[in-house]
DNA sequence: CTCAGTGCAAAAGCTTTGCATAATA
DNA sequence: TATTATGCAAAGCTTTTGCACTGAG
């Protein structure tokens, strides 16, 4: 695990080069999404954060998820059917296999953009910036349980 | 187009075997539905109900359209960020391409799941039943005015 | 006649916003 | 010092729920 100091120094350079400020929150909400393997929602990140710093508000994590999106920096993924999820943006694309019984989460990698580019034909001319793949069912132990 | 009674009757069989009861209320539903054309969210699906019967309230819609996912006749599909999209449960396997710009929704039909169930190992052993691809980018309108 | 379905109003999430204050660049 | 970011509280939206009433089977 990677210390304060490290962290804050990363948060800085990331930031930096988007223009936005560096800020406590910021930094220990970004520190947050790195060490929360994805697949946060802005409440987890808000609770994780207080114990950090108790004055942070909910208001303040979801600006901040909101402009790390905007710019670039967070990915929203809609793995759930009502909140938002959020992650540190991959630099490969991956996806989401969800177990409808157990609520499980497997996340795959697969190049399905280009995939998907090459073999359909609406997507010909379609720049793809950025795939969401959600398929549901039921993992392997939940199929045993449900015969 | 085709006509009321024509509708209900469709309704009638589809819903019976289900265990539902038919209503009236569900019978427009469905036909808005269907005629639809996928992709709207509960407040469309109430606004166009309204128009045939006032007192329909916005709580039946989304009973109704619990009820009919529950069943399987309906799917909800997540296309936007905020609210849910309902459709008619479709027999082929279809995806959508969204447009950042415009909002425009393209869909396309490709068999994902066949294919990430071979060749994903994750995925392998899980029962696939449902699967939701979600690419975003700029479509070939938009692309041309963002240069 | 019975129980599922409905309407209405109220509640319950999740997310956004206005405004005064604090902190960064 | 000039903005940008934050905290707090309040509002906004979408979705869900309780309850008495209605209507399908």
């Amino acid at each position: 695990m990677e210390n304060k100091a490290e962290s804050l120094e990363k948060t800085r350079q990331t930031l930096n080069v988007t223009g936005l400020r560096v800020t406590n929150q910021r930094a220990i909400i970004m520190e947050i999404l790195r060490q929360g393997g994805g697949h946060l929602d802005a409440d987890e990140v808000y609770q994780r954060a207080r114990e950090k710093q108790p004055r942070l508000s909910l208001s303040t994590v979801y600006r901040t998820l909101q402009a790390l999106k905007k710019v670039g920096l967070v990915e929203e993924v809609h793995i759930g059917e009502t909140r938002h999820y959020y992650e540190i943006k991959p630099t490969t694309e991956h996806h989401h296999l969800v177990c409808l019984e157990c609520g499980r989460v497997v996340e795959f990698q697969y190049p399905l953009a280009r995939l998907v580019k090459r073999k359909v034909n609406e997507a010909k001319d379609f720049e793809i910036t950025g795939s969401e793949v959600r398929m549901t069912g039921y993992c392997p132990a939940c199929r045993r349980k449900r015969k």
